[in-house]
RNA sequence: GGGCCGCUAGCUCAUCGGGUAGAGCGGGGGACUUUUAAUCCCAAGGUGCCGGGAUCGAGACCCGGGCGGCCCA
């Protein structure tokens, strides 16, 4: 490429987005001036040099606008026509008509204000490599439709559930990233070093137990938004870092937050999409609330056709299971296999929305038993297109049933559970200080989006989802980290 | 970890019953005073993911590895 002298200024004020510079002239005639000069800027993603004339499509964060520019009154025109896809430039010119009928910008003077050293892809069919897509985002904003408007619809979904809490009274909090001893969920947690500590601390995996401590402390309605991390796979489904909302309300048990679930998603579906009747992967979802509600022993029955709950037995239960396909550990206790048995056979097929009620005590280490069925907790799971989209509970605030739930889950963790829970005295304490009844809800932000945005894949709503570090051959392996002197 | 699919020019993709590789776009040069993925002309651009193997001959076939996608555990 010849370079081009480059004097890129340091400002370029006054621009108006590409999609306005029509407003007010949509009455202009085909070969008509207005004589309204603006200034638009962005990238060129199309050039259409013709000699002495030169059109080309300028793009910018709100879509796009033709410039028109003409030997005899542009500034540098020989230039302006040697530019190349993808730089940036500034315009400033007068809003016309061309004799095709398209709204241009008559380019009269133009600053370049960065150039583009790389392509963005076929300049009809974009990139479609997942992996270019994924690993440099800054280049499939621009090469493919549609991306940039499901990280704006993302963008538009969490400053709904904000507004949506805020309404209701809910405080936002931001908790502690770093724990000392990984809590509130069963999954495995990511390690790092607190130097200043000189201790290995773990990055979270839920904000449950911090967000139940401020309820312990008067915050009676609190929700936290923020980044979990679970040391597992990745898939189209999972990514090791996402983002949730824990919600928790005191005074309420989970029908309050099943109420709260509907509300709360049907209206991030109203402000984003407009609708709570969607279409996910070719197939209608409807979101209108109330949604079904129904015990996971009765959605195992419906789709089974087998008597799947805690009354049978283990024996029974281990039986139906190995009739059913599916493979039970001998230590598994009744309440792990009729789990098992739901998240094999049934929960897949549920499109939804329902909310699946009453879980198994031994899989619920933080859930309050259920007021009326022994061996129950009060517990339950939207569930959305197959998967759930979060986790609710009418939580467990008696700090002794609490103690030993821990206990028994570091019980697991002993006999090689590297997904169980251990006993975290700090939590323990605050309980003894009171927790009132309380509900609480954790909604998978990224799920969410996923169904609003018809995203197949969770990488499909993260920005930069994780992958594989780029191997460089061009680059030395990095120096080990100095310790800060 | 297992299964299936893929990896060819900067991007999107072809090619074939094994005979040493093509197009469009982009980038470079040129023509063009109203284009809409403009058009036309010219030239450049490839260790066919890597490494082995059978073959006179492999990008294609076989084996191993890497990376990616999907499915399963």
């Amino acid at each position: 490429m010849s370079p081009l002298p480059i004097d890129v200024p340091y400002r370029f004020p006054g621009t108006v987005p590409a999609s306005s510079v029509g407003v007010g002239h949509e009455l202009l005639e085909p070969g008509a001036g207005s004589g309204h000069v603006v200034c638009v800027a962005g990238r060129l993603m199309l050039t259409r040099p013709q000699g002495k004339v030169a059109f080309a499509e300028l793009r910018d964060w709100s879509g796009s606008v033709q410039l028109f520019a003409v030997a005899s009154s542009t500034d540098r025109f020989e230039e302006l026509t040697r530019l190349s896809l993808g730089d940036w430039v500034g315009v400033t010119g007068e809003v016309v008509r061309t004799r095709r009928g398209e709204l241009s910008v008559q380019v009269a003077t133009w600053s370049l204000l960065a150039q583009a050293r790389h392509g963005f892809g076929d300049k009809w069919r974009g990139v479609h490599d997942p992996d270019l897509r994924y690993r440099q985002r800054e280049v499939d904003l621009w090469a493919n439709d549609g991306v940039r408007e499901t990280f704006l619809l993302r963008s538009r979904a969490v400053a709904s559930v904000r507004r949506l809490l805020d309404e209701r009274g809910f405080v936002e909090v931001e908790t502690p990233v770093l724990h000392p001893i990984p809590g509130g969920a069963l999954a495995k947690p990511f390690v790092t070093h607190y130097n200043a500590l000189h201790a290995d601390f773990y990055l979270r995996i839920a904000t449950e137990l911090h967000l139940k401590r401020l309820v312990i402390g008067g915050f009676e309605r609190v929700y936290e938004i923020g980044r979990i991390f679970r040391n597992e796979g990745l898939s189209p489904r999972h990514n090791p870092e996402f983002t949730s909302v824990e919600i928790y309300q005191a005074y309420a048990d989970y029908t309050d937050m099943m109420d709260l679930t509907e509300q709360l998603v049907a209206g991030v579906a109203l402000a984003t999409r407009g609708t709570t009747r969607l279409v996910y992967q070719d197939r209608e979802l409807d979101l209108t609330p109330p949604w079904r509600r129904a015990t996971m022993a009765e959605l195992i029955e419906e789709t089974t056709g087998r008597a799947v709950n805690l009354d049978v037995g283990r024996d029974e239960l281990a039986r139906v299971a190995g009739d059913l396909g599916v493979t039970v550990s001998p230590s598994e206790g009744s309440g792990k296999i009729m789990l098992e048995i739901y998240e094999k056979t049934t929960e897949p097929g549920l499109w939804g929305p329902v909310m699946v009620m009453d879980y198994p005590r031994d899989v619920s280490p933080l859930a309050r038993d259920h007021r009326t069925k022994a061996g129950y907790v009060e517990r339950f799971e939207p569930v959305v297109a197959g998967r759930e989209l979060g986790n609710a509970f009418t939580e467990l605030a008696d700090p002794d049933e609490q103690r030993r739930r821990l206990e028994a889950q570091a019980l697991e963790r002993a006999a090689g559970d590297d997904e169980a829970m251990v006993v975290d005295e700090e939590f323990l304490r605050a309980l003894e200080h009171g927790m009132p009844p309380t509900g609480g809800l954790g909604i998978g932000v990224d799920r969410l989006v996923m169904l609003l945005a018809d995203a197949a894949s969770i990488r499909e709503v993260l920005l930069f989802p994780a992958l594989r570090p780029e191997q460089r051959e061009d680059r030395e392996e990095p120096a080990s980290p100095d310790e800060d002197g």
